[in-house]
DNA sequence: GCCTTAACTGAAAAGGTTTTTCAATACGAG
DNA sequence: CTCGTATTGAAAAACCTTTTCAGTTAAGGC
């Protein structure tokens, strides 16, 4: 099982909250997505791993998930939530409008952004969201 | 009457769109709002101008307004979505996560940033969307 | 100022998503 | 292995948002 997992895993023993099978399904869904996903998006992928997942249960997970600070909730642009594990290193997505690819954007260069609209306002920043639409290469020939 | 309801009101005409009691309300109630409301909070606030405001027509207009871009959906951190008058320029917004009081960034210094993103991933960019979670100046104080 | 008509309205109903309730089940400490 | 408690899924309730529909209102032409 993969190192993140495991630190997800005593996440929850260190908070005294059972690791049960249900609850694996979901970290595997959360683990192995690509992008944020929706509670019924992780209910789906979660029973790939979990056969009988209910998305009560999921929608419970991501409670506890958020509390402990292990998943951040994303506002999507059409209105839906979506929630993706907080990663220590983290990522940008670049969503394609047309297919839905995703490419992952290594390297974040808002630091120094950060820091300045920390400046400016008074916050005391704790966390962001940059997601980037547009149309990928593919989409962009098949436009023509 | 403001200027700014004036100018509001112009773009309805502009785009061939009647200027009812009802959307008047709604204007009247965005106008004086120190913050983003909610599609109900918009109508309680929007009753006051005319009483028998429904909430059905909140959502219609909201969507009316957001394709002529005079508003600007936000999303609130507790899962809610607010709905506040679009400055002109391109926003961000920083939410608190405390008490979700939010904060307006003007100027966006992600151009060069983006430019980047477009020559490594081969896609044409086409928007972007930046959510930053924080702690407002009150909510720190408060922590202590 | 009226008339006409298409846009607009509120109420009710439908469609979704999220939360609560509850009896049955599974975890993990001992 | 046993037991007590946390956790589970299903069903129902509670919301929030959208659609449908018949009646109303705004705004341009006379």
């Amino acid at each position: 099982m993969s190192e993140r997992f495991d630190t997800l895993a005593q996440h929850f023993r260190e908070n005294g909250h059972k690791l049960t099978q249900p609850r694996q399904a979901i970290l595997h869904a959360l683990l192995v997505a690509p992008k944020p996903l929706s509670p019924a998006e992780i209910q789906e992928q979660g029973q790939v791993f979990y056969a009988d997942l209910g998305l009560v249960t999921v929608y419970r997970t991501l409670e506890l998930m958020e509390e402990m600070g292990v998943v951040r909730t994303v506002h999507l642009a059409d209105g839906c939530h979506g929630y993706a594990l907080a990663t220590p290193g983290h990522t940008h997505h670049v969503v394609c409008e047309r297919c839905h690819a995703v490419v992952e954007i290594f390297g974040c260069e808002l630091g120094e952004f950060l820091q300045s609209v920390a400046e400016r306002t008074g916050y005391q920043i704790t966390g962001h969201w940059l997601e980037i639409a547009g149309i990928c290469a593919n989409c962009q020939q098949m436009e023509k």
